[in-house]
DNA sequence: CTATTTTTGGACCATTCGGTCCGTAACCAA
DNA sequence: TTGGTTACGGACCGAATGGTCCAAAAATAG
């Protein structure tokens, strides 16, 4: 049913690839030229399948929360149990201190960083995306509480929101250039708040 | 001894001008016309007062540091108790999810966040600028255990760094758009650890 | 093999970027 | 008043920005 000259590249991909490269440099600091070479498309061949820059960092931020929720159900699944997801969760954030993809953070944070009062759309679409987590947060914390490892009385969305912000504050550090221990320290703290 | 024609403009002035501007969009975002228009320096002027856009920012953000500092420990001599000044400063957050100043930041965590890995003179500079808030939240943890309001037996300098980190966090969470009441929330929460 | 459809490379565009330079105006000391 | 010294406005610069356009190549359906 397709005609003409079928696409020399997978769109998919580029998107992904264009993901990794705005959380790693951020929107503006990332020229469409650095996102020609690492999709390998031509300038062309970008405008046709993604419109502008900005029309495809929407996507990217998109990209990356359905990737994040995934990855963060997968990873609760896994833990079995709530506290367990939470703690290995901030445990792991250790690992971001090193390593080829360390200090990238967070690309909805980042995005919250850069176009903070000045894009009311990609404010919108980071604050919805941001919910998603927190959701994923509160129910891992009301599995813990119904599993008994965090106190029933405790408002399990304020500390899903609590978690959020400790998580950022986390991954600011990490960029700010902290060391594993200090972040290991700072994560001892935020998770006796669960207690 | 002064020899030629005078400055025409207050050089303190400019750069206290420039910190905010620098405060409010970030460094790349913050053109050059920019920094005129606000200050009203010819580009001659500029140059010749502050030789490039790079050095006045490295010269923000030490004028930054220089009044956060002092402004904190004012705000601690003026609180009396450690407690009540770590309590206030993270109250006073809240304030910040509105008016004409807000969801600015920190500046350091702002360069922090822009300049993760690409520049390692500024990450230099805003790891010891960090060092320095840390140090007076550490004075004032001290202070409260002496004062019997925080456990002794907590590490002073671990809760200092957990404490800035949760403030890098929460203006995170101004930035993305987070409300009064969430901000105070996380607040109840975050002071809870210091019990 | 041809007609049709679509991709693709590259030339081209206006605008903005940070930065330089120079002639002129302004100021101070003597 | 004059000579030395500096500030200032604005023209100018090359490079890079995001974006458009078109001719040519390539692939498929018939």
């Amino acid at each position: 049913m397709t005609i003409g000259r079928p696409l020399q590249f997978d769109p998919d991909q580029a998107l992904d690839t264009a993901m990794r490269l705005f959380w790693r440099k951020g929107y503006e600091s990332t020229s469409l030229q650095d996102l020609l070479n690492a999709t390998g498309l031509s300038k062309s061949s970008f405008y046709q399948a993604f419109k502008s820059k900005s029309r495809l960092f929407q996507r990217a931020i998109q990209h990356y929360k359905k990737h994040l929720t995934d990855d963060l159900r997968a990873q609760r699944q896994q833990a079995g149990s709530g506290r367990a997801f939470i703690e290995a969760l901030f445990r792991n954030v250790a690992d971001e201190t090193s390593g080829p993809d360390s200090r990238r953070g967070c690309l909805l944070m980042n995005t919250a960083n850069e176009f903070a009062q000045s894009d009311a759309d990609i404010a919108r679409l980071v604050s919805n995306s941001l919910d998603r987590i927190v959701v994923i947060f509160e129910e891992a914390i009301r599995q813990a509480q119904s599993e008994g490892t965090i106190d029933q009385n405790k408002d399990a969305r304020a500390l899903a929101v609590y978690l959020l912000s400790n998580m950022s504050g986390l991954k600011n550090m990490v960029k700010a250039g902290a060391d594993r221990a200090t972040i290991e320290g700072i994560v001892d703290i935020t998770l006796s708040a669960l207690d």
